[in-house]
DNA sequence: CGTATCGGATACGCGAATGTATCCGATGGA
DNA sequence: TCCATCGGATACATTCGCGTATCCGATACG
């Protein structure tokens, strides 16, 4: 800590995000007005421009807000988690799994996406952080699978980058008619086919990393 | 046509729709500028209010053409593809495809998907639309099935539904970061997987339009 | 308890995009 | 060929959001 009055600045600054990403969600980054955000924080322009130096700078801090909540969410998940009753459907189920206020996330990252899809600088962060949160994901599975007596036959990432897909391409249908399908209904459904298509039973020796020729058939089609 | 003069009349609503179709992929909605779409075009916005009352019925036009196109471009693929050699591989080959300048419009039409998800009118309509696109790609994936010889154990609209949210999902990680990732590589890679667990193979009496028993084993595994 | 500095509010000018009102050239019909 | 009308251009006023410059109250520190 500085010099300086700095009392009020973090709960200034939290509530500019909060409201910031309400804003977002409701206009979108383009049609968000500056001045909305500050009114809803329950400041005037002075609060913002003493803050950040443009909406972009905003933008940014916001993503990186919830990108360390949505990793800490991760890392909980995987803490939480039993080792019982570990099958391809409660993965699934887990996996499924929608925070109510995701929508206003969803709005606002999606809206991010764009935005990074036009501007490289964006891209490349959004590109860092998302394998960041990929990365993260990938051990929670790879640890999942373990549990449940699963070996994946296809490349992990791959994998979380196609749930990733599914997720987003799901919710994005979900949000546009929200009561002709719930949120995470479509990955209920089809995700314990698709991780049951990408694992297959570990043999009885679960050596060190001893996978071998497994001679059965096909992808085993449990919980489908 | 009524009285008056109607030549160039077509003509200019079509370059119109064409440079709102880039600048609102480069810029976004809010983002994009009437001056912007008029000038690309090579008009002044004179055109624009002759043709259109809002940068919304603008919008609204070009969606509905590009629906039209869509629909238009899943017929004709469908009557193109020949009998011969439909494996699941093949069909997943067919569905990965991306066009060139797929770009453009997901990013044109992810852009309506938020502007939708805040506006319940334009949800509706979306709605509506992805509807209509959902039931032809239904009766598309319906008709490569049998050809197949494969019977899908699922609900063809909800498989439709995964697919697009899997393409659209995607294409975003793709088209953030190009080099990494091509678009259609993820799905090329995992929808034969997806597809033969949504399948089984058609039993040896195939009614009425005679297929013959393909008594191939379990779903196919190239191309994975 | 006084003071220097910080945080946020207020006031102002600026530029840009919008929408409208009007004008001119082109077109198609008689 | 002439004329009525349409399509698009031009000019203008307005509105709106932004950024800056300045001001006031509050807080940490001596």
């Amino acid at each position: 800590m500085p010099k300086g009055t700095t009392k009020r600045r973090p709960q200034t600054l939290a509530r500019l995000l909060d409201a910031a990403r309400e804003v977002f969600a409701e206009s979108g980054f383009e049609g968000a007005r500056i001045e909305d955000i500050c009114r809803r924080a329950g400041y005037t322009r002075g609060a913002f421009y003493s803050n950040f130096r443009t909406k972009d700078e905003l933008f940014f801090a916001l993503f990186d807000a919830h990108a360390d909540r949505e990793l800490g969410r991760i890392a909980r998940t995987a803490a939480e988690i039993g080792d019982d009753e570990l099958t391809v459907g409660r993965i699934a189920e887990l996996l499924a799994y929608v925070d109510p206020d995701e929508r206003t996330w969803f709005l606002v990252t999606t809206e991010f996406t764009l935005y990074a899809i036009r501007d490289p600088a964006a891209a490349r962060l959004l590109a860092d952080h998302d394998a960041r949160l990929r990365a993260e994901a990938v051990r929670l599975l790879r640890d999942l699978f373990e549990r449940a007596g699963l070996r994946p036959t296809v490349d992990l990432d791959d994998l979380v980058r196609v749930l990733v897909a599914m997720r987003e391409g799901a919710l994005g249908q979900s949000y546009v008619e929200p009561e002709r399908l719930a949120p995470g209904a479509l990955a209920r459904r089809f995700l314990p086919l698709l991780l049951a298509a990408a694992t297959t039973p570990a043999q009885a020796a679960r050596t060190a990393r001893g996978g071998r020729p497994k001679g059965a058939g096909p992808p085993s089609r449990h919980a489908v």
